[in-house]
DNA sequence: AAGGTCATCAACCGCCCTTCC
DNA sequence: TGGAAGGGCGGTTGATGACCT
């Protein structure tokens, strides 16, 4: 079926009388939202195009559909992303690529047209930016070792500002982190093409390099950990056998972690720049850093642990609060 | 203040699958 | 069983507002 976005009435047979000849269409007025609220409100939902024409709407059934899934179902999310849910979609969508509607199951009241204009104006905006192929395992490189860990930081950072201010609300707006990385890391497991799983972690007290504690920035009281199962990634080329270093981000190795763990250590500073992240990028290529393009080898993961930490990285990554 | 550019997102399009008759 | 209708999904477009010069 095709359906004519025409002013031709539908041949099925109705009950609702006589069909306009001329379908509306563009944005949605307050009236046709009303009307659409006030009929699915006696009718249900479902048998889109029988309510289109009886409702007395001059729309097509699909846009009516669209247009209450979108938007007037009463509970669709509205407002920016929050950074758990933009981690969840940065996860999901390692797993599934562009499965929008997928993904947005895992994400309640978000719809699969959000995540899909949040994925085409942020994210495919900074693989531009970075000139980058999005669909390049450089790019998902990129996302998973810097981008995912930002949004780690951020969440930390809410969840600490929030639980200094009231802890009650904090259990009121905090349980979408780990209700959505749960829904994530569960998605992982159902994933036919399961590349791992996603869970937060409590902070980690101690470095694992060094064995000393771990000290980030002093406004940043606790570390970030990442712990991602085994199989993942898949693309990256070669593993560094000895801590390495670009300005103040360290990138190391060990193994006193269990297996299957892959840690990120992000310190607490923003204020990344675009051009520092390509020099970053740059250099850990030549280097053979996971940010290598090369798809010809695989990254064992469960035998390493990578760290990434430092004091100043706000002049080398992007500025995510600017990117997000 | 005005015009140009860019980013965002609601809405549409076309394809495909499922359900119904 | 096959065609029509219903509905879902991913890709794309265009209106609009923000920002820049």
């Amino acid at each position: 079926m095709r359906v004519a976005m025409s002013s031709s009435p539908s041949k099925s047979g109705s009950s609702c009388g006589e069909e306009d000849t001329e379908l509306r269409r563009g944005p949605w007025t307050l009236e046709e939202d009303t009307l659409l609220i006030h009929y699915i409100t006696h009718h249900g939902e479902g048998r889109w195009n029988l309510l289109a024409r009886c409702s007395g709407l001059k729309r097509t059934g699909k846009s009516c559909r669209l247009r209450w899934l979108n938007y007037l179902k009463p509970d669709v999310k509205r407002g920016n992303l929050s950074p758990e849910e933009q981690l969840v979609i940065l996860e999901l969508h390692s797993k599934w690529g562009n499965r929008w509607s997928k993904i947005a199951q895992h994400l309640p009241g978000r719809t699969d047209n959000e995540i899909k204009n949040y994925w085409r104006t942020r994210v495919q905006k900074q693989a531009r930016h970075l000139k980058i192929d999005e669909n390049s395992a450089k790019f998902r490189d990129a996302i998973r070792w810097f981008w995912m860990p930002r949004l780690i930081q951020k969440m930390e950072e809410e969840a600490h500002s929030s639980s200094s201010s009231s802890s009650a609300m904090e259990t009121q707006s905090s349980p979408p982190m780990s209700l959505l990385l749960n829904q994530a890391s569960q998605a992982s497991l159902e994933a036919p093409l399961q590349q791992g799983s996603l869970m937060i972690s409590e902070p980690t007290k101690k470095n694992p390099s060094s064995g000393e504690n771990y000290c980030t920035s002093p406004s940043f009281s606790s570390s970030h950990s990442m712990n991602i199962s085994n199989q993942f990634p898949h693309q990256i080329t070669e593993i560094p056998t000895s801590p390495y270093e670009f300005g103040n981000i360290v990138y190391n190795t060990n193994n006193s972690l269990p297996k299957g763990c892959y840690n990120y250590y992000v310190d607490n500073n923003g204020g990344y720049d675009i051009e520092g992240f390509n020099n970053l990028s740059s250099s850990m290529s030549t280097l053979g850093h996971p940010l290598d393009n090369s798809a010809s080898a695989h990254y064992h993961v469960t035998e390493n642990n990578w760290i990434i930490q430092g004091d100043v990285a706000d002049n080398l990554l992007c500025n995510m609060d600017d990117l997000w």
